[in-house]
RNA sequence: GGAGAGAUGGCCGAGUGGUCGAAGGCGCGCGCCUGGAAAGUGCGUAAGCUCCAAAAGGGCUUCAUGGGUUCGAAUCCCAUUUUCUCCGCCA
């Protein structure tokens, strides 16, 4: 079957190269679909989120304070337009039957009205701005089998598979193992562009490149579609999957044309189905695609950034779905249950992760982090995380579908990392080490074209 | 980068100041016709906000985006974005 899903990329922005988020967020004032639930359900919201230790008494407040004096001000400026497109009428009438007088009192009519409503209609749009601006921070609301708690050490371990214990206990950590077998070069890439950006050497470059076409191979056997997504991004897109405004300063920006390097696939990808309607029956839809990836990691340092651990620019093939507000659930236990299955393959040892409160993402309703056991490092790496946003962003992307009964609503976005290749590369590297050198796993070999890396 | 021409609903396409949320066609939905289907035929078919307890129904906004002229703008003016054609440059 072949999904034709038509791209619209109404990107409207001003040619100014220095507009502000806020300026978006005036053009798109039709992202209020949300208003109306925290509207109606104001509790509700302020209890979920307090499991995401966020508490957000005052600005639903806040908010609900502005809607209603933007729904004041919309109706009398409503009821003023009204008078006023019929007295246009009017004139129009009166001019064409030759009453020119009469017609030329009602325009002094019309000059009066016009500047009342104005001031109506400009209130309005700052109120709607207002309240969009606060809307904005607030966090998705958490999915109701989040577990409570503050910090990673919270997180449930729903799922568990594989055996490390095997590795002797001199076994290397993987930086040291790039060096010894000339896979990657930090210090080259240090000296090219800057630390946290490696040049894959070899062996290690094939390897890179055999990952990257074995996860998207698999990824389009099991019915995701392929993408090669722009690197760079615009505001818009950057607002819409909700890097922005909460975390600019994780991308790197190139100010001059005003444009995003993309953290992730994610966000051009998600982005293709920026201010669309589907259709129920194009639904679920799937996406893969391999994009390097570009993250400034502001603030980071200490071992957890060593070697491979955290990167500037990595490589990743990601996965997206949207689907039905009834049926995402059921996605993201099968993109889960996919991530497990290519760890699987790749015999590595992870488990699965449920994210508490305090570590699930601003924009995530549900998120499970697949981690990698790296017995040279003795912890755990996080390879993967699959995450259900629910309507979160397809509230700010206006991609919604028309239901059975032709109902328009705001279908809910998923994506997964499958995977993300440097702590991977990792794990094979300082769990595969034998005293010959590195094994490769059997599925990758028809893709490296070498079994084993050798001295 | 230079010159020119465009941007209208799910799609094609008409529309140069009021009667235009927008002709006509395609597509789609429902019905009629048929033993069934095709053809034919009739009706319907944008989104957002808002009023109303809700439905029905009303109001406002939207013809790439923003601004301007006008009593009144899809239509006129300006800026931007973007597409196409030609030239230049180039992997």
């Amino acid at each position: 079957m072949l999904i034709v899903v038509k791209l619209i990329f109404n990107i409207s922005l001003e040619s100014s190269k220095t507009h502000s988020i806020s300026v978006i967020l005036q053009k798109n004032n039709n992202i209020m679909l949300q208003i109306q639930f925290i509207r109606e359900n104001k509790e509700f919201v302020i209890e979920r989120l307090k499991i995401k230790n966020f508490d957000a008494t005052d600005i639903v407040a806040n908010i609900i304070d502005i809607d209603s004096k933007r729904r004041e001000a919309q109706i009398k400026s409503d009821e003023l337009l009204a008078k006023l497109n019929q007295l246009s009428k009017e004139i129009g009438d009166l001019f064409k039957s030759g009453k020119q007088t009469e017609a030329n009192t009602l325009k002094e009519q019309v000059a009066q009205l016009k500047a009342e409503a104005k001031i109506f209609a400009d209130s309005q749009e700052q109120y709607e701005h207002e309240q969009q601006q606060l809307i904005v921070l607030l966090p998705n609301l958490p999915h109701s089998s989040v577990p409570i708690g503050k910090t990673a050490e919270d997180n449930k371990v729903v799922f568990s598979e594989g055996d490390a214990s095997n590795l002797p206990s001199d076994a290397l950590p993987h930086w040291e193992l790039t060096t010894k077998y000339r896979l990657i070069d930090f210090e080259l890439g240090s000296k090219i562009t800057g630390a946290g950006f490696p040049v894959y050497t070899g062996k290690g470059a094939r390897l890179q490149r055999a990952l990257i076409n074995f996860f998207l191979d698999e990824a389009i056997a099991h019915g995701y579609i392929e993408v090669q997504p722009p690197y760079m991004v615009n505001e818009a897109s950057a607002y819409a999957t909700g890097q922005l405004p909460d975390k600019e300063g994780q991308m790197y920006h190139a100010t001059l044309d005003n444009l995003y390097l993309i953290p992730t696939a994610e966000v051009p990808v998600t982005n293709i189905y920026r201010d669309v309607i589907l259709k129920e029956e194009d639904l679920p839809l799937k996406n893969c695609a391999y994009s390097a990836c570009f993250r400034r990691e502001a603030g980071s340092y200490g071992k957890d950034v060593r070697g491979l651990n955290r990167l500037h620019q990595f490589d990743k093939v990601e996965i997206v779905q949207i689907n039905t507000q009834e049926e995402s659930y059921k996605t993201l236990e099968e993109m889960k249950e996919y991530v497990a299955s290519i760890l699987r393959k790749l015999e590595l040892p992870f488990h699965i992760l449920r994210l508490c409160g305090g570590d699930i993402s601003f924009t995530s309703a549900l998120t499970y982090d697949l981690e990698v056991y790296s017995k040279a490092q003795q912890r755990w790496l996080e390879v993967s995380s699959v995450s259900n946003f629910e309507t979160f962003q397809s509230n700010r992307l206006k991609l919604r579908y028309k239901d059975a009964t032709g109902k328009t609503k705001l279908a809910h976005t998923l994506n997964g990392s499958a995977l993300a290749l440097p702590r991977i590369v990792a794990a094979l590297l300082e769990n595969n080490q034998t005293p010959d050198g590195i094994r490769i796993p059997k599925v990758l070999v028809p893709y490296t074209g070498f079994d084993m890396i050798t001295l």
